[in-house]
DNA sequence: TTCACTACTGAGCACTTGTAAAGTATTAGG
DNA sequence: CCTAATACTTTACAAGTGCTCAGTAGTGAA
């Protein structure tokens, strides 16, 4: 792999390149099925060029899911921080984290608003959307690179929900409404991800039915 | 690798051993990540060895999951056949496809019983759950050896499920109760398989709610 | 006992894997 | 212009990939 075309690109830049491309490969291949050199071929550099900047496969895979935490912080920012029409995080991968009672003022989103602005959101972006499926189900074995980091995310994103449904109040203990939504989003997304035609707000809309 | 205590097996009993193997380690590594010596190893014998049973590494999926459509039928079988207490079919890959209202003479069961059997069935064999989990994620993308295989899947679940809701009868369109189910069901596999200690016959029971 | 059959091995192919070491070319700051 | 930093390449490696081919050894029937 000569490369003669010698694009040399600040680490920044570069680094958000071989990310983008990584995030593409490991939604379809899984990170098993990662190779470093589809990625650096991807960016038009070679594998110890690739390898200059994230050390290891595994440091890449760390790259992605930080790179996506920090996109999902921002994306909750403006969910929160604006009138709730603003654009919101990702669904398989909503990162609530953020204290969320101590709002800004703006009267705290109902958990309906919230699933809709997540669907709405994760409609744009099925190839994020596939990461996670993907990555989710790769990583249920306890040696797998991020199992850690979804057992967390699990946790965290079922703690999230269950404040939203303790807020809204309903008939079901909010845990367990919880777990029902998330399971909803994570299974309907899965049907969504192997019919190319469907629409995924269409689809959520139909199957949610009622939420508290 | 040399073999030198040859335990020669008939095909057939062979064949179950690779194909017990083979999907364990599946479900661990999902099948780009699986590795035919890996394989050839936990049966005692050499890579050709394996292959000389198998043909491929795609052959080897391919053998994975007609097993499993064998066993779902199976299982189906003792599920229709035995009052509502028979051992059922795997969750997030029940056959049900072979006729069901020709039944014989047992009052076809509702679609709360079937799930409720399918879950206990599940509850038994996590490393089939994680199996399903696994493959099905990383077969949406097109070129994967299984994609085929899961899309049809999905359609004959999602129509199964109609059928059950049809006959039950109740407020939503029978589809959307399908779609509803099938999501619930994978979405809270998914997360029985990722909490270690948890109980997936409670974890159903708890976040189901109002089936019809 | 012989013979066809078949489960299996050994060697090896052409290739890809992730990673290390060392060097080169480009850029930025003084 | 010079120098330090750094983005990147070349080369190499040891191991692993799926798979083929030619052979060997055990088995059941004639």
């Amino acid at each position: 792999m000569a490369r003669h075309d010698r694009t040399r690109l600040p680490a920044a830049e570069r680094r958000r390149q071989i990310i983008t491309a990584a995030t593409r490969l490991v939604a379809e291949r899984g990170f098993w099925g990662l190779s470093m050199q589809d990625v650096a071929a991807d960016c038009g550099l070679t594998v110890p060029g690739l390898l200059h900047h994230v050390g290891s496969k595994d440091g890449l895979l760390i790259a992605i899911l930080e790179h996506r935490d920090a996109e999902d912080a921002r994306a909750l920012a403006s969910l929160l921080g604006a009138p709730p029409l603003g654009v919101p995080s990702p669904s398989s991968s909503p990162s609530l984290s953020p204290s969320l009672s101590p709002s800004l003022s703006s009267p705290s989103p109902s958990l309906r608003e919230v699933c809709a602005a997540v669907v709405r959101r994760n409609a744009s972006q099925p190839e994020i959307v596939r990461l996670f499926a993907v990555l989710q189900a790769e990583s249920l074995t306890p040696d797998h690179p991020a199992h850690a980091y979804f057992v967390a995310r699990q946790q965290r994103i079922l703690d999230e929900i269950t404040a939203l449904a303790k807020a809204a109040g309903g008939p079901a203990p909010p845990e367990t409404t919880a777990r029902r939504v998330m399971a909803l989003m994570d299974g309907v997304q899965l049907q969504w991800l192997r019919s190319p035609g469907s629409d995924l707000i269409q689809l959520w809309a139909d199957t949610v039915g009622d939420l508290p």
